[in-house]
DNA sequence: TATGAATGAGATTTCATTCAT
DNA sequence: TATGAATGAAATCTCATTCAT
């Protein structure tokens, strides 16, 4: 930013520092920068000063913002897809594995705030750097899987209604679970609601249990 | 830019046509351009140029920017309070109006993405503008009043349960329909699920309802 | 600067408020205006705004802001003219009506620094305006021909020098009055000396006699 | 402005040309053109243009308009030490020392009215850019050193008086010397005497010392 | 591998002035 | 006599990107 004039600069001397290290530290950077601010309000001068280098020498890793704005979002899906990875459900009864799954997820979503908003953003951008970008595409998600699995077990128990699709149940806890942390602010000032991991959390999180239970539990075993 | 001494300029015609309905003209496009491209996204250039006016007037209307933010919504708030409070329940059985309120929420949100829009963005910028204007903060919504009059007749009924609080209904049926709009990029391209008016709205806004209603009936009439 | 927008705007009901209380007021804020941020810095909307008027309405009165500046530069050096109209001497001693003069002049300066400012103003501008408008070049001042008749009685005396030109004299006690105002947050901050109005003041100015009456009385009596 | 979307921008020839100079010739200019115009009243766009470079680049250099402005008086300040420093009185007998101080403090005004009109500037901002920049505050100034010398050596001979502080008698020729660049537009015109550079400079600048040295010399020797 | 230097586009805001009424 | 409406011209600052070394 500033400038120092040296009236002869020694071009010789660079200190190459482990590149791969500072690609890490720029990466973590870039993810708290457009996490907090957006794709368009943050900042590559942000970014270099967080991770005490410069823009130029971002774009030389990364190529551009955009291309930084990606691997980041490939980054935080990594992240979220290893660690639905790590569930182990098998051994647990249908209803409390749903128990589980919504446990997880919500706790998630409270304790990474920087991977919803970044899943807001993309949104809000109408999910235009996913679209022209395959490697974003093909992301898939294991907890449908891991949800499916636990369905048809709830259905062969007869515990769990038989017309349900497991995205379905997906996508009802990933909107309780992310309404919590992404409209804290106005619901929460509008309704003095304490949201986002703040309040009595577990009622809030429990009451997505029970939705989602209840619903599952509706009719089973009876012929519809 | 240039610098060149204009030492007289001629001012042309000015044409003064009727300020309200240019105040109206660039609030709406406002609107648009704020939902479409968030706080700091907008141009106020791009809104002069969508109503055929000039930045300098639209500072002349509404002072700054920011201040204009602050209309547009204060506007999309009193759209959506009005609106609610057009719906008709008291003669509809308790959980017919249920499904009443549900279905208009989740239309609203599908109709109004400016509104959707523009709430997340504001979330996305964590309340900024909603704390620093306290007009924004007295914002209530006559939809928990009809909502908390609804479950009461229902309990009355000893149709639903006891122990249920309207802000948390509201919480989830704004959850559920909200994602459906705000998450639509992501969460369509992840799981190839059409999303937001598009696919089959009747079926998922219908979960919704059954979401609620199941979770309502539990254990009513039961003692607890 | 608002706009307030009436539907049906009554264009009839006007109130003619004594136009020349008006004009007194504007000008009154204007020197204000212009002493405290020059002429450039001025702004015509906070001279608006310092009188509950318009922009539109000074130019209305003035015709411009170039020309309310000459009205205001015009009106101080009226004010000052007056001031040393009053100034009675004859009855003093040379030397006392030189005293006189002195703390009349360095107290005015410490007492009117917006005359003090608007005259460096327009000298930091070149005296532009000065030069442009005749009414402002044709300015004597009184207080030359008071210092003239002082200094020939002194001179009658023997206790003044011969060779003395009013005017340098003048230029002078002008000169080391001004000083102390023109150059107090410089001089002040470097040498840690209070200036203006604060500080030993008496001292200060009492120094600015003295070295006029010195020079006054140096080889007075004494053939040249 | 305009709203087209340039999507990739063929960036043209850079000719990267010794920084250096290119920020000794910005420096320059802006001593001009802030000397000229005052704070406010300077533009960036007129110093790019005169250096044959541009705004965001005179933004890269120096951070902004403010800090310019600071390097700008630093700058002159910096000179004018430097010039001071290069007085040699010893030689002198104390009169003759004190002459030679007049002389080329006088000299210096008349033959450097950039820095004599930024240091009228920066009182008319009332030392705003002083108070908050410490770099500035500290600018002690040798000529007041180089004169309490004289003045001692002066006192020690028997020709000066006793009770004289150094910065009074500097505030006294710079009071008179600063006027007759300062004042120049208004008094030249008042009182039709040419000021500054022109007319009988050397008469002027020797009132200057004749004011200075009666005074000095009054009532020296004598008990008090 | 890395970076200082440089740039052009774009964004907001201020402001004096003018016109129709 | 007075004013709301409207405007064009500046002015500063930010920023992603690129080039030469």
């Amino acid at each position: 930013m500033t400038l120092q004039v040296t009236s002869a600069r020694a071009a010789a001397m660079r200190k190459p520092k482990a590149p791969e290290a500072n690609r890490a530290r720029i990466l973590a950077a870039a993810i708290a920068e457009f996490a907090s601010r957006g794709y368009k309000g943050a900042s590559m001068d942000a970014i270099a000063a967080r991770t005490h280098t410069t823009r130029a020498l971002i774009n030389y890793y990364f190529g551009s913002k955009e291309r930084l704005y990606l691997a980041v979002l490939e980054r935080v899906y990594a992240e979220i897809r290893d660690a639905e990875r790590g569930l182990e459900l098998d051994h647990l009864p249908p209803a409390a594995a749903i128990r589980r799954i919504v446990d997880f997820t919500y706790d998630y979503y409270v304790g990474h705030e920087d991977f919803v908003r970044l899943v807001v953003a993309e949104n809000q951008a109408r999910g235009r750097h996913m679209k022209r970008f395959p490697s974003l595409r093909t992301l898939n998600r294991p907890i449908v899987d891991l949800l499916g699995r636990v369905i048809a077990r709830g259905q062969a128990d007869g515990d769990f209604r038989r017309d349900v699709d497991p995205i379905d149940v997906h996508m009802a806890i990933a909107a309780l679970g992310m309404f919590n942390v992404t409209n804290q602010y106005t619901f929460g000032t509008l309704f003095q609601r304490e949201m986002g991991g703040k309040g009595n959390v577990a009622r809030r999180r429990q009451m997505v249990s029970d939705l989602v239970l209840t619903w599952l539990a509706e009719s089973a075993g009876q012929p519809r």
